[in-house]
DNA sequence: GTAGGGTTAG
């Protein structure tokens, strides 16, 4: 017994006194600079969000919070945005309102209610617009429970009436919720309260039905909205398209381009990449190839989507050339994108002896500046 | 401030 112990305590310390000890040193250190580094740009950008030219672009504010709450810091997230009360601007709705919204995306939503209710404290008007950013911030965090007691509590009490963007959060949150079941009685209440739904209520309805694999009760969803003379979108196309294609419905999938095209709905990249991606799945090379150069003499650019679907199956079957020009594209535009797309062309190339080429590839790719992670490999 | 598809993390 004692000696099964001195062996398991002999282990454990030649664990902790060799690798694991080094690795946790290098972690520890690696960790320690970021959140230095991330503690000096807080400081930085919160200098900057005094300037008029940094406040003046709303996606700012987006991109620094993003950045610290990705790194696992929402700390730094209230550090930046409790400064704001410190700037003029709090006392604008439209401003507050945004900052409530941003605690949302960052998953902080105690600290968008506290910001929220201290609004009256900060001298700054508190209406609709910004009940719907708490709304939202709810969903976004994915604080369900939170929705209903503004709604039916919160909202009475300041006596703010919910508008339709109020009733769309409503919806969305029970969709996400998935509680598909009782969704329409919402859609009942605000047309009680007199009002509408308009084609965003009903995108988000037919995106859940479609999306959940309900594609008879999308259908009712649509013919509901047409009935109310909502007329359909692109995004509504766009959500039975894939409606129809996960249910296997193929050539009705592509009708819709005609129906889309009679109704004046130009269609865009989501559009095809939802046909493209279906035929690269069926292994049909040929539709795969057609369906790609019909989106692009309809004028509609090719996305990150697009490129990550066509570029592994176009290497699969040897169309090298097409593969080529569009990691040439990927890089001209700076997509984000991982490198083993590169990968699989690169080593087909070499596998077709095209060595010339998978050079001129890997070349391109390490010398590109937008992407900067690059590790490609290059025999010889 | 409300609705997307899809391998987002150097």
């Amino acid at each position: 017994m004692s000696s099964l112990y001195r062996r398991l305590h002999g282990l454990f310390l030649t664990n902790k006194r060799y690798k694991p000890a080094i690795r946790v040193t290098k972690a520890t250190t690696t960790a320690a600079t970021n959140e230095q580094h991330l503690r000096k740009m807080v400081e930085k950008y919160k200098k900057l969000s005094e300037t008029p030219k940094f406040r003046s672009h709303r996606d700012r504010y987006m991109n620094v919070v993003r950045r610290f709450a990705s790194a696992n810091m929402p700390s730094l997230v209230h550090e930046f945005l409790e400064h704001q009360k410190k700037v003029d601007v709090i006392t604008d709705e439209e401003f507050t309102a945004h900052f409530i919204f941003l605690y949302g995306r960052c998953k902080m939503f105690d600290h968008a209610r506290t910001l929220f209710d201290e609004m009256p404290q900060l001298n700054c008007p508190r209406t609709v617009r910004s009940l719907n950013s708490l709304l939202s911030a709810c969903v976004n965090s994915r604080e369900f429970q939170k929705i209903e007691e503004i709604f039916r509590e919160l909202a009475p009490k300041l006596g703010i009436e919910p508008d339709r963007v109020s009733y769309n959060t409503l919806v969305n949150a029970f969709c996400e919720m998935g509680a598909l079941d009782s969704v329409l009685s919402v859609v009942d209440e605000m047309e009680k309260k007199g009002i509408q739904p308009d084609v965003i209520t009903f995108n988000t309805l037919l995106h859940a039905f479609y999306w959940s694999g309900r594609f008879a009760d999308g259908e009712k969803m649509w013919d509901l909205m047409e009935s109310k003379d909502i007329v359909p979108n692109v995004r509504s196309y766009n959500a039975r398209m894939r409606g129809l294609v996960s249910e296997d419905r193929l050539q009705e999938a592509i009708g819709m381009f005609d129906e889309m095209k009679s109704k004046g709905v130009q269609p865009d990249s989501i559009t095809y990449n939802a046909v493209i991606r279906k035929f690269c799945q069926d292994k049909n090379l040929e539709e795969a190839k057609n369906w790609y150069h019909k989106l692009r003499e309809n004028d509609c650019d090719p996305d990150r989507v697009t490129y990550v679907t066509l570029v592994p199956f176009l290497s699969e079957n040897g169309e090298f050339d097409m593969a080529l020009e569009m990691c040439k594209e990927i890089l001209k535009r700076g997509l984000n994108v991982q490198p083993t797309l590169f990968q699989h062309v690169v080593d087909g190339l070499i596998e077709e002896s095209r060595i010339e080429d998978a050079r001129v590839l890997v070349k391109l790719a390490r010398s590109n500046h937008h992407v900067r992670y690059y590790k490609l490999k290059m025999p010889g």
